[in-house]
DNA sequence: TTAATGATGGGCT
DNA sequence: GCCCATCATTAAA
């Protein structure tokens, strides 16, 4: 139950987005506790062409270049937002994409943010996940090594076995293997 | 089962 | 104007 310090997210983006896996992300949302277990990340490096700071600063990517543990939120599709943490040093310009978790704590208020019934779909996806997290650009900067509305936890559980593929959806440095998932485990997208 | 498509809006080459 | 780190719905097979 331990909240992960700042250092956690200093370190190198491919380790932070592996070292993510297993971990718990919480939100508290009017006093109500949301938390899932992170089953999927991808990683965003400063210089490949389908990282948004990959073209520099700029309105939008600004949080990009904070530093390790900030919170990075965009509309995607003109309807969907997609939770990032920004890793490394400040200006850097890299962050992890928080792709699914397991729905442990808070499941009826995520099926009513999210209109559905049951689990598999509560946040199998990055727009999924948002949604049922109640995750805007309002939480875009927002400090998660502090450790206050939005956070993850440490649960000190044995590491997973990860499993290592390219990133989905994008056209750019596309066969560049930066998607890692928790092998077996049904609530990562795509099956 | 898989494939195609519409929704919807901010950023940018 | 076109692109986009998506999803739910519909159509096809």
């Amino acid at each position: 139950m331990l909240n992960i310090p700042r250092s956690f997210y200093l370190n190198d983006t491919l380790s932070v987005a592996k070292a993510l896996l297993g971990k718990i992300l919480v939100r508290y949302l009017n006093g109500k506790r949301l938390a899932g277990i992170i089953v999927e990340t991808e990683a965003y490096l400063e210089n490949e062409e389908s990282c948004h700071a990959y073209r520099g600063i700029t309105a939008r990517t600004k949080t990009m270049f904070e530093e390790g543990g900030i919170a990075y939120v965009y509309l995607i599709y003109g309807m969907y937002y997609c939770l990032n943490i920004v890793t490394e040093s400040q200006g850097k310009g890299c962050a992890v994409l928080i792709r699914a978790v397991e729905p442990v704590d808070g499941i009826e208020i995520m099926q009513q943010l999210r209109k559905k019934t049951g689990l598999h779909d509560l946040a199998s996806g990055p727009g999924k996940l948002a949604q049922a997290f109640n995750i805007t650009k309002l939480d875009n900067g927002l400090d998660i090594a502090a450790g206050t509305a939005l956070t993850i936890e440490n649960h000190n559980d044995k590491d997973p076995e990860i499993m290592t593929t390219p990133r989905i959806g994008i056209k750019k440095a596309k066969d560049l293997p930066y998607r890692f998932f928790i092998n077996g485990n049904q609530f990562v997208s795509q099956g």
